[in-house]
RNA sequence: GCGCCGGUAGCUCAGCUGGAUAGAGCAACGGAUUUCUAAUCCGUAGGCCGGGAGUUCGAAUCUCCCCCGGCGCGCCA
């Protein structure tokens, strides 16, 4: 309906225009959108005021010159009014509610569902922790942004690939290594202690435990890290992979850096990139020149010692994502790779790639708050609450909800004795309530009315008529937009925005419930109102299986 | 010092990309339960949208300058 009348609104400008002898391309893009005070209509343009800033003309008269053609036009489904300094506000007709009604009706479960991305592959990276210890907090964000934009661009008809780069080799696997193998000396007696920077974790020690198991004492002084290695890298995997798994995280492909190495790929970047004059050798290193794309020095893509940097498997990586052919790429990181991608992104784009098919996202980190105090977190120092703990403390659905219930770039503090009170500062029960309430209206309708089916709900059988509580019309109103709603969601890969839309939607619910009753004496009203009540729950379950959070039926 | 992100009610945060009188939740206070779930609802109170200038019909939103907080600034990833 909104696109209705926005292209109402469109043609009659365009008509002006042309009559005016304007160039067609200046003229600007009409929007129109639902105003706070519903005193404006149902939808408000304010496109005049920016022609007429643009044109040097008094927006007041020109949109009343305007306005009775847009009534002309909308033939009866509404009117137009001038209001303000020159709004066009288009009050729809009596029953175009019922029209909006009746089609969210035909939408059926598919409420909220479209194919606006229909027949793009998008490819969305997240978690990609190197496997050295198990996930903590900060991941977690991680892996909730990233599965729920996924799981919301599918939603839009995307066709989505889910990958998690990591890299198992380097020197942080060395001290991982080493780390097990001190650990396993420590439980055959040995007095040797954990190096400096060693990993301090409790999983350690279970690690080299499990290597003890398998090996007994033959490795006491073996100097075989790689073996190290392999149970360290598989010990850490399992965790991870356990822990999203509970989480509902899941991926289609796990990307190891390695193969960039043996396929050549390392290889060919570094030549491509000296093919075009964008890499120089200096002091035993191989440097690009990332100052010339407005950095403020080169950066080393090859080390003196011959080891390539973070940058280069970086840019090989994503070459190797754009020869897969997505029409668009997402990564997910954290602040602390804040710097790392605008050169990547340079050097890509030096290469002669179409970095606007590439958005990296940058959620900040999450704090932690207990009894008060902001906990300091490190991997290596073992000091760090895991993801693990943290669900087992609030849950997984009200993990993954809060990590997404604020936009990605606040600075967002999770407070775990608030949130292990599971009450009502938590936003995800409100939620959850509503849509337990509907099943349980339905349940009651079934005991009191066996002859009112939900499944012979439809537009023939219902008249939406009946419903002209303002509660009604709201929550009509509010669904009509949920569709939009997602798929702005899913497009600006801001999830915050359908836990948002959902609170509102429960909001509207509560209220109307509290203040009629859906199972009514009258079986034509009340299958109207089963049918509305029906609806939002497609609605808040759709919503909620998009956020990977139960919807429970029960509570 | 440079860069990025943030600053909106006592607290945690929305604000549909420049629209009309800035909104929720929690906390506070006062009400609603013979009822389909009170994990709910209704009401009251709470604001210099960090500060200042600019852009224009119009700014929480855009530009510039300050202030405060977080993060990053390596031949670590």
């Amino acid at each position: 309906m909104k696109a209705h009348v926005e292209q109402i609104v469109t043609e009659v400008m365009r008509d002006w225009w042309q009559a005016q002898h304007l160039t067609p391309a200046e003229m600007p893009t009409v929007t129109a959108s639902v105003p706070k005070d519903k005193s404006h209509g149902d939808f408000t343009c304010a496109a005049v005021m920016a022609i007429a800033k643009k044109l040097g003309r008094n927006a007041r008269a020109l949109a009343d010159e305007l306005c009775p053609l847009v009534t002309q036009r909308m033939a009866g489904d509404g009117t137009c009014a001038v209001a303000g300094p020159g709004f066009l506000n288009v009050t729809l007709a009596a029953d175009a509610g019922l029209r909006v009604f009746v089609r969210l009706l035909e939408r059926g479960d598919q409420l909220g569902y479209s194919q606006h991305g229909a027949g793009k592959r998008v490819n969305v990276e997240y978690v990609s922790a190197n496997p050295t210890g198990p996930l903590t907090v900060g991941h977690g964000r991680n892996a909730a942004i990233g599965d729920i934009v996924a799981t919301m661009l599918a939603a839009i008809g995307y066709d989505v690939t889910r990958e998690y780069y990591f890299n198992d080799a380097g020197n942080q696997m060395n001290v991982l290594a080493r780390s097990v193998r001190t650990r396993y000396r420590q439980l055959l007696g040995g007095a040797e202690q954990l190096e400096e920077n060693g990993y301090q974790g409790e999983y350690i020690i279970d690690i080299a435990k499990t290597v003890l198991q398998e090996h007994g004492e033959q490795l006491r002084d073996s100097d075989d890290l790689a073996l190290f290695k392999h149970y360290a890298v598989a010990a850490t995997f399992a965790m991870i992979k356990a822990t999203l798994a509970r989480m509902g995280v899941r991926h289609d492909i796990y990307f190891n850096e390695h193969t960039l190495y043996s396929d050549g790929k390392i290889k060919a970047t570094l030549d491509e990139i000296a093919a075009r004059g964008l890499s120089y050798e200096q002091d035993g290193a191989v440097w690009f020149r990332a100052a010339q794309f407005g950095a403020e020095k080169d950066r080393v893509l090859v080390k003196s010692t011959g080891e390539p940097t973070y940058r280069l498997p970086d840019i090989a990586y994503h070459r190797e994502k754009f020869a897969r052919g997505y029409d668009w790429m997402i990564d997910v990181f954290g602040a602390d790779h804040l710097t790392t991608y605008p050169d990547v992104l340079a050097c890509l784009g030096a290469l002669g790639y179409a970095t606007t098919k590439l958005t990296v996202l940058i959620h900040q980190f999450v704090t932690i708050v207990q009894n008060g105090e902001i906990v300091k977190m490190s991997t290596r120092k073992a000091n760090y609450i895991t993801l693990d703990e943290l669900m087992d403390d609030v849950g997984v659905d009200a993990t993954r909800y809060f990590f997404v219930m604020r936009k990605l770039g606040s600075h967002f503090e999770f407070d775990l004795d608030l949130a292990k009170k599971q009450s009502l500062d938590n936003p995800v029960f409100y939620v959850q309530y509503a849509h337990a309430r509907i099943c349980s209206v339905l349940r009651h309708c079934a005991e009191e009315k066996p002859q009112l089916k939900v499944e012979q709900l439809n537009a023939a059988t219902v008249n939406g008529a009946l419903l002209t509580a303002p509660e009604e019309q709201d929550l009509v109103r509010h669904l009509a937009q949920c569709e939009e709603i997602i798929q702005q969601a899913a497009l600006s890969c801001e999830p915050h925005r359908l836990t948002t839309y959902l609170e509102k939607l429960a909001e509207l619910f509560h209220r109307y419930y509290n203040q009629h009753q859906i199972v009514v004496a009258d079986d034509a009203l009340a299958a109207a109102r089963m049918a509305l009540a029906v609806m939002i729950r497609h609605a808040l379950r759709n919503g909620l299986k998009m956020l990977g959070i139960t919807a429970v039926e029960r509570m």
